[in-house]
DNA sequence: TCCCTTGTTTTTAATAATACAATAAAAAGA
DNA sequence: TCTTTTTATTGTATTATTAAAAACAAGGGA
């Protein structure tokens, strides 16, 4: 049975996600060799024997974002046989959630933000592993405010309200939305607004560093039976 | 980069739950060779090279308690380069939910149940394995009446409680719970009673085939904060 | 027959979730 | 300066959910 296994790879996956020009975008890579050559696929990488799956997950994040800090977390591990043509690649995946404005990357033509609405061919199980991210990203945002992480550090709550909307695919009533937001553990209120042009000020608002997943969030109304 | 991969292995470990005598069981398997001899460990093989994960769990799962039809679900990918002494190898957990009315195990000095509040000295990281199913177990059993899965095919209402206060380790309110539970989609009343010494009868019942996931089970009141 | 144990049902109060619309603040243009 | 435009901000009535609690029922054994 071992001589059966020997030849096993594993990889790590990682969907990164952030909100820019008023949609969930993923940063993919676009594959200049086969198989799946000009396909776009999510950024990975071999397993380090030195390193631990975490560590591999934020140095592939650190490679093509350049930050680090964020929001990281195992999605699941993808190993059905026929997902690599020619091997069997095992593909530990993780999902990571970053701000727009912490973000240095110059994109290129190989290297560029995607619409999860609105996807290339992907390479791969990939397609796959994008949904399932965005499928955990919602049950999160169930149990706790984890969307502020894809705020800028300073944000409005109407900003905040389209984050959950964008991520829940649905639209929230914008009065019982504030209420609930304004009850969160750990938002503060701060005296700046928004200067911007012909329209009312908003306030800003901020997180402080809170335990995420600890307490239940209650932005999202409940499906209709 | 490739080469520092190549000597990987992959395993699928599976957590296997079941309630008997009144505490919810783990199946484990002692040691006989080094490394961790005469510890006892959770279920586990090497993933083959034509299986996908979950078939992989499945075999190890029949192997072991001759069953299948059961909840299994992957659990989390385990890949500490210090968890096994001698060599990189990285697991994917499982864990499963079976009725103890369905096993068919001949237990052994080397093969057996343990409660898991009173755990043996264990190999590798497996405790952390087993306490993370146990975390993952009272998740879903917010979510969804998963532990029909624990109870045999007809069961009173009053042992479904046992099943709900043991995993998620609380008491709850008798009369609260059976108003809940009555109301939970699947559930069939049975138009028969256990027949027992010294105390009333108590109706049975039975789950129909439903989604797993598919609605929040309200057995379990908020914590207060 | 009485006692003991466990199973079963109902009512009420408290809390949380939901639906829903008018007013306030700033800037631009008339 | 007045009007228009745009977005921010706020409260209440209703409904649904959850929590807490008490009395009665059924069987076995003394």
């Amino acid at each position: 049975m071992f001589n059966e296994t020997k030849t096993h790879e594993i990889t790590v996956d990682v969907v990164i996600l952030t909100m820019k020009n008023n949609a969930i975008q993923v940063l993919l890579v676009k594959r200049l060799n086969e198989p799946f050559k000009d396909k776009w696929a999510i950024p990975g990488g071999y397993v380090r024997l030195s390193e631990n799956l975490d560590q591999a997950a934020l140095r592939i994040l650190k490679e093509r974002t350049n930050v680090d800090n964020i929001y990281l977390e195992q999605l699941y591990t993808f190993g059905d046989p026929l997902r690599h043509p020619n091997a069997r690649v095992i593909t530990c995946a993780y999902f990571a959630l970053v701000r727009s404005e912490d973000l240095n990357i110059t994109t290129s033509p190989e290297l560029g933000w995607h619409k999860v609405s609105d996807l290339p061919p992907l390479a791969f199980d990939h397609k796959e592993i994008i949904e399932y991210s965005l499928k955990r990203t919602r049950e999160r945002l169930e149990l706790c405010p984890v969307a502020y992480q894809l705020l800028n550090e300073k944000f409005t709550l109407t900003e905040m309200q389209k984050a959950y909307e964008l991520i829940m695919n649905k639209k929230l009533d914008k009065r019982n939305f504030r209420k609930k937001a304004l009850s969160t553990e750990g938002l503060i209120e701060l005296d700046e607004y928004t200067k911007s042009s012909s329209k009312r000020p908003a306030r800003l608002y901020t997180f402080e560093n809170i335990k995420l997943n600890s307490k239940r969030a209650h932005f999202i109304k409940k499906e209709k039976k």
